[in-house]
DNA sequence: TAGATACCTTATAG
DNA sequence: ACTATAAGGTATC
């Protein structure tokens, strides 16, 4: 086992649980299995594991948050990964002073400041957020924990077995019916077809990430079961676009309640509005603090 | 092109 | 106990 320490003071604040709880990264588990399960549980020095394809074979990386800092455990030299999965290097402060100085993003600032982006592979990420669709975040997350446990590989790590996220050659080669067995519903055949899509070749999702913000959303359209929304989130918590707003459910209400001139009638007029409200270039990391409040 | 509707499943409210 | 409702929407018509 490699073990190893990350200093936080440069990087504070940091907050690891709102960071993997609050909805924009599926792919954290909770050792203590409590995750999601009671709104407030104190999870602050909680270990939280993930299995990533970073490295040659799937690599189990543990962490939690100490006083000090960070402490991991894994099977592999984590620590790089852990400092950009978590946005480790975002500079907090530089980012709080591009956002608007209104009550709503400033009490969500306050709340949970300290939570990062999550910067996620993107094949699961287009995966899970297809499951996100009409689904509350801890169902979602179970759904994935289901995806793993079924059509993941197995690896064996300090005496327990973790699985890794199904890659997509394995979901194109399941049924709509074996998936609607886990629960997905509807979204069934939306994960199979895309999981052909991204086997086949007929695109991924990483194709978007050298694109404009617009044409990347537009592009990842293309996949079953993503549209708009699903397709920011993608952006927003897997290829670097902090500029992006996910217009969710919650963010609708905000704008009706708080930013009623940013509803333009559609999707794509709304989100630019909203997104010069949130100061542009860091607006999805002021969305991420205002919906993780608001839910 | 904009607008309405169906869609799996389950936790929660009443 | 039982029904209605809504959950980080999308595809289809």
């Amino acid at each position: 086992m490699q073990t190893g320490s990350i200093d936080l003071g440069p990087y504070e604040p940091f907050d690891l649980q709102s960071t993997v709880e609050s909805g924009q990264s599926y792919l954290w588990d909770r050792e203590d299995g409590r995750m999601y399960d009671e709104p407030g549980a104190y999870g602050g020095s909680a270990w939280y594991t993930t299995v990533s394809r970073a490295f040659e074979d799937p690599a189990v990386i543990r962490v939690r948050q100490v006083d000090a800092g960070l402490e991991w455990e894994s099977n592999a030299d984590a620590e790089s990964v852990l400092r950009s999965r978590l946005r480790l290097t975002d500079d907090l402060h530089a980012i709080r002073d591009t956002a608007p100085d209104d009550d709503v993003v400033q009490n969500s600032f306050d709340a949970y400041w300290g939570m990062r982006l999550v910067d996620d592979p993107a094949f699961e990420t287009l995966i899970s957020f297809i499951c996100s669709a009409q689904m509350r975040v801890g169902r979602i997350h179970g759904m994935q924990q289901a995806l793993c446990r079924t059509y993941g590989e197995s690896v064996e790590f300090d005496g327990r077995t973790y699985d890794a996220y199904p890659r997509a050659e394995t979901l194109a080669a399941t049924t709509e019916a074996e998936l609607r067995d886990l629960g997905l519903g509807y979204r069934a055949p939306y994960v199979q077809q895309t999981a052909e899509m991204v086997a086949d070749g007929q695109g991924h999702p990483e194709e978007a990430r050298d694109l404009p913000y617009e044409e990347a959303r537009e592009y990842l359209t293309r996949f079953v079961g993503v549209g708009e929304k699903v397709a920011d989130c993608i952006l927003l918590f897997a290829l670097d676009f902090t500029e992006a707003i996910p217009l969710d459910t919650w963010i609708r209400t905000a704008i009706e309640e708080y930013y009623p001139s940013c509803d333009r009638g559609n999707y794509a007029e709304t989100s630019r509005a909203l997104r010069e409200t949130f100061g542009g270039t860091y607006a999805g990391y002021v969305q991420t603090y205002v919906f993780h409040y608001l839910r």
